[in-house]
DNA sequence: AAAAAAG
């Protein structure tokens, strides 16, 4: 694949500075004006107070409203209830709100941050209008953007709020309230609609029926045969023709379901897994057994032996490929190795074999030294970014280079820089390269650039980092992610847009739309990467890879980058550049581990008793019902708490999200979606209320507090039977930790918990299968449904 | 189990 290996040298960009200079800077809203990028936006920013005004009119209105508009408005409700419905869950939430709804006004400090939405500013001064009736309901605004068709809801909430004028003398008690809620549950009985939520999700199996009903998009499709052009474009598109199978296969999947010849094969195989399954019992109990993964681990000699194999395979492959001073790496995967493990085998892959950057070599070392161009650097500096951390200093340059990058940091240590920042100077590089380099913005220009995420909460980060970073030298960013309507993202790319962040459903569904092309896109970054290559995520990102430029760049990122990602690697990545920082280990860390062995009965007011503290804390659970289920208990401590799962609609998880980073709420308990990537300052807790299954996951968890060089804590909780599975992990994970017994009421904090043993002392015991299934039932029996 | 699409 011709990769583009254009030389950092001389990069035009500069050109674009005047341009962006003029109108630039503060013009980012330019988006709003296409046709004039600069003055526009200036205006908007004068349009501000006008909005403003505005907003009073509509706080008349809603107080109207409030008064006897709830006939005017019922119309709309009556309508829309059971849309509206879905939201409702929310106003579990909204309690918390009104507690809150004080420290609303402070989120308006926040709301700067919603600068970042400057893609959507056109929205904004639709927003600003409703701002400000919204004053008063500010908390939900964040989200309103979005919600207008949920706003319809609010009314609804106002309707419930005449009661809750009651229900708030009644909230001291809220945490009696519970039983109060028997009321709400009156509200839950109005609450038809969420039942039709969960109607909707009883629908979503009938959204297999639109499948079955997309054979008429098929039909479509046939119709979209008669657009000549496209059927042009499915040739282009090597890759649509393997669409329209998959299509194919998928009907016969369904009849495979039953079919699923591979599966009846597998279940021949799967006598087999029965045999597995012995070990696996062993495996829980196993933990003991794990004897044999340590087997394993040996056999990991064997493996670095098969690298040695592997080395003369890549050589032979690439011979012409060997980077002067760089080591080769020794990432590559033999592609028939079938490292195919299942969910549940938490194993360590191989490491990559990486170029490792001294943190000293760093020292002395500027952004503009690694060849970022001013306006870049100096974005930088105003995002805190003074100069680079090591494996920004190791990655830019590469990036720059027009090479393929696998990039491993630690949590915290400055990754979407390390890809954001290059990725935008590479950009105007070549497009000055090119000639395309005209100072103005292209209506309808196709992106050249994407950014894929594994959540939508973390897309929305890396566009708050690149986003200025783009800015500053005339390219515009925009979020395509699910969970809101998809319009202003569509108009933006209508607008012309350079660099896509988002998430991956979303975008294959504007491809499929045709309303988001990838044709153009000659740099592709995966952040969290290894995670998007397990299943369910893989498929998706291999699909939206191929509809990227061929020889595209591709840029993977992760702190625990390992062989997960070889698929892609061997698919779409060039003789990549492997970069990592050295001395990256858990004993250079500034994170304390703790494990409490705890009864799990007791799991909820231990977790209440950790978390009720100053600072700010998160929780982990492992299932979104335990996380709402948490965050009520922690409300009843009159500890403030949100949710963030995926579960909540959009509007709520960014809220929510945002309540932590603005400090009005100091505990956020999240499922995994918050494992991963998010930053949020000064989280100087993280409770794992459940322990993680595998070790990935507690490094990333752990990842949300200690960052950038800050000190932090990690509490884990485990009940007795999970301290074997929780040694391996850790030991997997790099991490040493002594157990300890705790029991509701101790001063956790203190030296009054009782030491119950170091990881160092599981000792591994040898045990027939008999003796492994004896033992995997008596464990079974201790802890039920574990 | 969770995440990721729905004008």
């Amino acid at each position: 694949m011709p990769k583009n290996k254009k030389p950092a040298g001389g990069r035009p960009a500069k050109n674009f500075d005047p341009s962006y200079a003029k109108g630039g800077s503060k013009g980012g809203p330019a988006r709003a004006g296409s046709s004039k990028p600069g003055s526009r936006s200036e205006g908007h920013r004068g349009y501000r107070p006008e909005p403003a005004d505005g907003p009073r009119k509509v706080r008349w209105s809603a107080d109207e409203r409030v008064a006897a508009g709830r006939t005017a408005h019922r119309g709309d409700r009556d309508g829309r209830d059971a849309g509206q419905s879905s939201e409702r869950p929310a106003r579990s939430y909204d309690r918390n709100d009104r507690n809150d709804r004080p420290a609303r006004s402070y989120d308006r400090n926040d709301r700067p941050a919603r600068s970042y939405d400057r893609n959507d500013r056109p929205a904004r001064s639709y927003d600003r209008d409703d701002r400000a009736p919204r004053a008063g309901d500010r908390n939900d605004r964040p989200a309103r953007s979005y919600d207008r068709n949920d706003r319809p809801a609010r009314s609804h909430d106002r309707d419930d709020r005449a009661p809750r004028t009651g229900d708030r003398n009644e909230r001291p008690a809220r945490s009696s309230d519970r039983d109060d809620r028997a009321p709400r549950t009156g509200d839950r009985n109005e609450r038809p609609a969420r039942s039709y939520d969960r109607n909707d999700r009883n629908e979503r199996p009938a959204r297999s029926y639109d499948r079955t009903e997309r054979p008429a998009r098929s039909f479509d499709r046939n119709d979209r045969t008669e657009r000549p052009v496209r059927s042009y474009d499915r040739n282009d598109r090597t890759e649509r023709p393997a669409r329209s199978f998959d299509r194919d296969d998928r009907a016969p999947r369904r009849a495979d379901q039953g079919d699923r010849p591979a599966r009846s094969y597998d279940r021949t195989e799967r006598p087999a897994r029965t045999f597995d399954r012995n070990e696996r019992p062993a495996r829980s109990f196993d933990r003991s057994d794990r004897a044999p993964r340590s087997y394993d681990r040996d056999d990991r000699a064997p493996r670095s032996y098969d690298r040695d194999d592997r080395a003369p395979r890549r050589d032979v492959d690439r011979p012409g490929f060997k980077d002067s001073g760089r080591r080769e790496s020794d990432f590559y995967p033999a592609k028939e190795q079938g490292h195919r493990f299942s969910p549940n085998d938490d194993v360590v892959l191989e490491r990559l074999e990486a170029d490792a950057i001294q943190a000293t070599e760093v020292d002395g070392v500027s952004f503009a030294d690694l060849g970022l161009g001013g306006n870049v650097v100096r974005v930088l500096k105003e995002l805190g970014a003074e100069s680079p951390f090591p494996i920004q200093a190791a990655t830019i340059p590469a990036v720059l280079e027009g090479r393929d990058v696998l990039g491993r940091g630690k949590t915290g240590s400055g990754k979407t820089i390390a890809f954001g920042a290059p990725t935008v100077e590479r950009l105007m590089t070549l497009w000055a390269e090119s000639g395309k380099a005209g100072g103005k913005r292209q209506m309808g220009r196709k992106p050249r650039a994407l950014i894929l995420a594994p959540t939508r909460e973390l897309a929305l980060q890396i566009d708050r980092t690149v986003q200025p970073i783009a800015q500053s030298v005339g390219l515009f960013t925009t979020q395509i992610y699910g969970g809101v309507p998809q319009a202003r993202q569509v108009g933006a790319l209508q607008r012309g847009v350079d660099i896509v962040i988002g998430t991956p459903g979303r975008i294959e569904d504007l491809i499929e739309q045709r309303r988001l092309d990838l044709s153009e896109v000659v740099i592709t970054v995966i952040d969290e990467a290894d995670h998007m290559c397990d299943l369910g995520f893989l498929e998706p990102v291999q699909r939206i890879l191929r509809r990227t430029a061929d020889g595209g760049q591709k840029l993977l990122f992760s702190a625990t980058l390992d062989q997960g990602v070889a698929t892609l690697v061997n698919e779409f990545l060039v003789e990549p550049a492997v970069h990592e920082v050295a001395g990256e280990d858990q004993a250079s860390s500034t994170i304390e581990h703790r494990v409490f062995v705890i009864e799990n009965r007791e799991k909820r007011d231990i977790v209440a008793q950790l978390a009720n503290r100053e600072g700010k804390t998160l929780v982990f659970s492992r299932t979104r019902a335990f996380a709402e289920d948490l965050t009520g208990h922690l409300e009843d401590y009159g500890i403030r708490a949100v949710a963030l799962h995926g579960d909540l609609n959009q509007s709520r998880r960014t809220r929510n999200l945002q309540q932590l980073t603005s400090g009005r709420v100091n505990v956020l308990v999240a499922t995994d979606v918050a494992a991963r990537g998010i930053h949020v300052d000064d989280i100087d807790l993280v409770i794992q209320a459940d322990a993680p299954d595998e070790y990935k996951t507690y490094l990333h968890r752990s990842g949300r507090t200690g960052r950038a060089g800050k000190e932090g804590r990690v509490v884990t909780l485990i009940p007795g039977n999970r301290q074997r599975r929780m040694t391996d992990l850790l030991g997997r994970a790099e991490i040493d930790v002594d157990f300890e017994r705790v029991a509701l009421g101790d001063d956790v904090w203190g030296e009054s918990v009782e030491f119950v043993a170091e990881v160092e002392t599981v000792e591994v015991v040898e045990m027939t299968v008999d003796e492994v299934v004896e033992a995997a039932e008596a464990a079974a029996d201790e802890s039920p449904a574990a």
